[in-house]
DNA sequence: GCATGATCATGC
DNA sequence: GCATGATCATGC
């Protein structure tokens, strides 16, 4: 049963060509789509309504006689309608904890999928229910017709997820431990486990990132991802070394010289003004533009975050480090699984390039060490859930407030109950502020006067805040590595 | 001195 | 205009 009815590629993208244009909802013959409801199922309605077959969870293609797998995935028009970013990562087929780990790449599930896929774009618009959204774009992706410094990451990648297994280390799995290609948590509970070696682990799918995905649709599409500097000039590299390594390997001549040093090794002098101009020591190290920093290519589709640290002079941080706001409203109504929040750290690699200090009103430094950093899950399921789950609970109870010497005094948790992270405002000043969830109320403890809090709890918003990481869990993540 | 609230600077 | 990374400032 389920046989491919389509005996040829060309008869396949002819189908996928008739849609263009189209409402999601003309194909959902079952009524899959109810407005505010369920995920991922557009795919399907596109798998039975448009190609009229009967969707499966079989780990071979699609379209087998043709070796082709159909995914159907979402874009938003970000940055004022000027560029697509990739709605979400995308997924290829659960990962096999038992079987996956006999197998080379090319021999394995993940390829037979990603080998011949069929991408349908979709525009994800805010307004609008899932049956509105409209089929903008198809395209073939091969990965043998990749660049070959792709096709190295991925397969990279692949290795490296199987060795953690191997590794008995499955538990410690996450998105960010790879580039491209991660083994990202599928379920929408924690619920959804699988033992492995004695060790209770969560499922998880082998997916696409999403930042590479912006960068595919990007360049494969709406040819606007530009020409962004790569690290990587010579493929070659690669043969030898991970990307990673080639990474700390450009910093090593640096190790323990001072910045002066550094711009004597290069004959000129980076300007010191600026705030950022770290980043730009941080550039020349790595040999790419000052300028292109935040948009190398390998670290754009990789979510590499590159954060420059300073040690004190008895080697602390002075500083926590900062995360973007979060949505009141939001984080209120999500589960923990799928909440913003966990995402963003499992998505994310970090870059930290540290820095000790010599002579701080001279701004001088050097460097001391340089290490790719990301949460591990048992932290990130952990301590951050639980400072998260605070969060959520006042958020869906009571604010206490106290006003006091011009200063909004809260009670979100703070960084002496937890020793990974805290909750802190971060916005422009204390009256930019986001709109509170309905359930939750601001309670005023005192009130000096100093402050018109009256004025928030009329208008139901309070002082945007924002996850943090303890300064001091930052100097332990640092000091564990050499 | 540390914790935490407040705000600056920058870039899109 | 706003998000984001970074840092200042105050009071216990």
């Amino acid at each position: 049963m389920n046989e491919s009815i389509y005996q040829s590629r060309e008869e396949l993208l002819e189908i996928a060509k008739s849609a263009i244009g189209e409402r999601i909802g003309k194909y959902d013959t079952r009524n899959r789509l109810i407005p505010g409801k369920g995920k991922g199922k557009i795919g399907l309605v596109i798998e039975e309504g448009l190609f009229h077959r009967k969707a499966d969870s079989s780990q071979k293609p699609d379209f087998d006689n043709l070796g082709i797998e159909l995914k159907v995935t979402g874009y938003q028009w970000k940055n004022n309608n000027k560029k697509v970013s990739a709605k979400e990562r995308l997924v290829i087929t659960m990962l096999d904890y038992f079987n996956d780990v006999n197998k080379e790449f090319r021999n394995s599930n993940v390829y037979h999928k990603i080998a011949k896929m069929l991408l349908m774009l979709y525009e994800h618009e805010l307004d609008k229910n899932e049956a509105d959204f409209i089929l903008t774009n198809y395209f073939m992706y091969e990965f043998e017709n990749i660049s070959e410094l792709d096709k190295r990451i991925i397969i990279r990648d692949y290795d490296n997820i199987i060795q953690k297994i191997l590794d008995n280390q499955a538990h410690e799995i996450s998105e960010g431990d790879t580039l491209y290609l991660g083994a990202c948590t599928k379920g929408e509970n924690s619920g959804s486990t699988v033992v492995v070696n004695g060790i209770e682990v969560m499922r998880r799918a082998f997916a696409l990132k999403q930042s590479y995905m912006t960068y595919l649709m990007r360049s494969s599409i709406f040819k606007n991802w530009g020409n962004k500097e790569s690290f990587i000039k010579d493929l070659n590299l690669l043969k030898k070394n991970t990307l990673e390594e080639l990474v700390y390997k450009s910093f090593e001549p640096f190790i323990s010289k001072s910045l002066t040093e550094i711009d004597s090794m290069f004959n000129t002098q980076v300007d010191r003004n600026p705030k950022q101009y770290l980043k730009s020591y941080v550039s020349r190290m790595l040999n790419v533009k000052d300028k292109n920093l935040e948009s190398i290519d390998e670290f754009l589709k990789a979510n590499i975050q590159v954060k420059t640290i300073r040690l004190s002079r008895i080697g602390e941080i002075k500083e926590s480090m900062s995360f973007p706001n979060f949505d009141f409203i939001q984080l209120s109504e999500e589960s923990w699984e799928e909440s913003v929040t966990r995402d963003m750290f499992e998505v994310s690699k970090f870059l930290f390039v540290v820095f000790d200090e010599v002579n701080d009103s001279k701004k001088e430094y050097k460097l001391r060490k340089v290490l790719f950093w990301n949460m591990p899950t048992s932290i990130l399921d952990g301590e951050v859930r639980e400072v998260w789950e605070s969060t959520k609970q006042i958020l869906n109870s009571e604010i206490r407030v106290s006003v006091k010497n011009k200063r909004f005094l809260n009670n979100f948790p703070s960084s002496k109950n937890n020793p990974v992270a805290h909750v802190r405002p971060h916005g422009v000043n204390s009256l930019d502020v986001y709109e509170l969830p309905s359930t939750c109320k601001i309670r005023v403890m005192s009130n000096d006067g100093t402050k018109d809090i009256e004025d928030f709890i009329n208008r139901h918003v309070f002082t945007k805040q924002s996850f943090w990481l303890n300064n001091k869990y930052v100097l332990r993540v640092i000091n564990n590595f050499k």
